[in-house]
RNA sequence: CGGGAUGUGGCUCAGCUUGGUAGAGCGCAGCGUUCGGGACGCUGAGGCCGCCGGUUCAAAUCCGGCCAUCCCGACCA
């Protein structure tokens, strides 16, 4: 492509807009232009892109044996309806009125509509199958951020599964895992796989795609002894709390003026903040519960909705306290108090002689232990792991954090979706089964901006071969007939085996060489005075920001020896 | 939705405190000189100062409302 018939508006500053690299990078190199908040266009450049990454998500599906359709992007209301997601998608929903006043909505994701197809496969000897396709997805995001990063419409490639069999499930899950690992290292990014929270897509396994980088809204706990990853949102520790093996002593009450947070009551009372126990009051639907952790640790909100076995939980706000006056704000506590369910985290089990609320202004009790003072409705672990503790898994492991781009995820989703919409088919005895599902989707879009996030210096952006808009950027700064003459040959010859993008503009050296840097093509090969001195061009890495004199002649030798390293 | 900020030619911004002629750099067009890391000179085009209303002889500037955009939190590919 000859720069002067393409178009591509690369801009000097950083668009005001823009906060993090990739972002700025988008703009700045002309491949991505705002329409909306959350809302891009994908210019001619940019889009070069975003067919590579799709190319490879295309090839590897299909080679997993997957079957690419094309489901539309507006959905009746009444599917949704079916398995209630219409009303639990809530505002991030994007939903629309026809002029018949039907309710239609923007697809968020596609277990709907795909489960209503898989509704045509009758018998198991058609199982498993796995559909997938490439489409734009809506989703009305609270905040959208970052450019094409958390975007409202975006470039997904989504798969669903069918299966008679969790064993059958469990082979595909694999295989798509796999699968996965391939896009992502094609794609020439480092990544992690780690253990996620299944959101509102639901299921019971479930693992995220990490790009890994500094601009990641996701926190990656990893252990690198075992190699455990986790999203913070699951991520699991050992730790242990202070106090244990203490003999139990007799509960005391004792007045604790204004000790209401956990600092000054540890302070007032002199015992570690471990041995403060704080109750949390949230609430889930029209239910109110009380979560127990030790003082010194943050309660992961994630954790306490999983244990309850609810989407979602939300901490009381002051007007939920005005309704229940029983409830003392900074004196909360198990003891007494009523119409609350109780979760307490696993570690209050090794815990004695602690500190909780008395349910009664400036109160608190000491000495308390589990089962004699008071019992739990539900243990479960419901604390956020920390940096530098202990490995779950293999007990020694000291964990680490790293920030994350979350670009896959892939679930099992069990038979969720198939009971709501009674989507069966019959088995070998002649009997109606639920169909067993996965999910398995890949932000395309989003690996667009995480190959950039994660591979750009000062000058622009550093594209992976395999996913870079062109292979080549060849620029002539000759002004004479030979060199213009010579540039246009090589480019005529690169074209054979390349894409080549040709900078044939008559502009100064200066605006070639940094709109190059900028938009970042993996190799540069430059006509020059060279060659009007010696027919020798240059070839310059834009990774390494190396160069190597060339003869015209052994152009060709020298760039099949490059891509064999 | 809560908290913070911003809106002025295509882009990045100044001007607003103290009301009175709308500015700079870059970009764009023309001519000339340059030509290996965003060259220079001259000339020129381009602006309901986000929108609506108010105050005033007079509003980019002061006041009110609305809209849009960005950042921090809940959401997620």
């Amino acid at each position: 492509m000859r720069y002067s018939k393409t178009f591509i508006p690369t801009l000097r500053d950083d668009p005001a807009d823009a906060e993090i690299t990739s972002h700025k990078l988008m703009v700045r190199a002309g491949l991505l232009r705002k329409a909306a908040s959350g809302v891009y266009t994908w210019m001619p450049i940019g889009l070069r892109v975003l067919r590579k990454v799709e190319n490879i998500v295309r090839e590897e599906m299909d080679n997993a044996g997957c079957l690419e359709l094309l489901m539309p992007a507006l959905q009746p209301a009444e599917l949704w309806k079916q398995s209630d997601r219409w009303f639990a998608y809530g505002e991030e929903m994007m939903r629309l009125v026809d002029r018949h006043q039907r309710e239609f909505c923007l697809g968020p994701t596609h277990e709907e509509l795909i489960t209503s197809i898989a509704k045509e496969i009758h018998s198991y000897k058609d199982l498993p199958k796995c559909f997938y396709q490439i489409q734009a997805k809506y989703r009305d995001e609270i905040r959208p951020r970052f450019g094409v990063m958390r975007s409202r419409e975006f470039i997904m490639k989504d798969a669903y599964s069918f299966h008679a069999t969790q064993e059958s499930l469990d082979e595909t899950y694999q295989l798509m895992q796999k699968a996965y690992a391939r896009i992502v290292e094609r794609c020439g990014l480092s990544y992690r796989v780690v253990k996620a929270a299944g959101g509102l897509i639901g299921g019971a396994v479930s693992e995220e795609f990490m790009v890994l980088a500094d601009a990641g809204e996701d926190v990656v706990v990893h252990c690198e002894n075992c190699g455990y990853a986790a999203n913070l949102e699951t991520a699991s520790s050992k730790w242990h709390a202070s106090g244990e093996n203490e003999a139990r002593e007799a509960r005391k009450k004792v007045h604790t003026p204004n000790k209401s947070s956990i600092n000054d009551l540890a302070q007032f009372l002199d015992i570690p903040k471990t041995s403060v126990v704080k109750t949390l009051i949230y609430k889930t639907g029209d239910s109110t519960v009380a979560a127990l952790v030790p003082g010194s640790k943050e309660i992961n909100p994630h954790k306490l909705a999983s244990a309850l076995g609810v989407g979602e939980v939300s901490l009381f706000s002051k007007e939920d306290f005005e309704k229940r006056p029983d409830i003392i704000q900074g004196f909360v506590g198990p003891i007494g108090l009523m119409n609350a369910k109780i979760v307490a985290d696993n570690s209050l089990r090794s815990l004695s002689n602690f500190v909780v609320g008395a349910n009664e202004v400036d109160h608190h009790f000491v000495n308390v232990n589990t089962e004699s003072d008071f019992s739990a409705d539900v243990w479960a672990d419901l604390v956020f792991a920390e940096e530098g503790e202990a490995c779950i898994d293999c007990d020694h492991g000291q964990l680490e954090g790293v920030r994350g781009i979350e670009v896959g995820h892939i679930f099992q989703l069990g038979t969720k979706y198939s009971s709501k919409m009674d989507a069966k088919y019959v088995d070998d005895a002649g009997r109606e089964q639920l169909f067993i599902m996965g999910c398995y989707g890949i932000g395309v879009s989003r690996m667009v901006a995480a190959a950039i996030e994660q591979r750009n210096d000062e000058r622009g952006i550093i594209w992976p071969k395999a996913i870079a808009p062109f292979d080549i950027h060849l620029m002539n700064l000759t002004k004479d007939e030979a060199g213009l003459k010579a540039a246009d040959e090589i480019y005529n010859q690169l074209l054979d085996k390349n894409e080549v993008l040709y900078d044939d503009r008559l502009l100064s050296p200066g605006i070639k060489f940094t709109d190059a840097d900028l938009l970042g093509l993996p190799v540069q090969i430059i006509v020059g005075k060279k060659f009007a001195e010696k027919k020798m061009v240059e070839i310059k890495i834009r990774e390494t920001q190396k160069r190597y004199d060339v003869e015209v002649d052994k152009l060709s030798d020298w760039l099949t020896a490059l891509d064999e390293n």
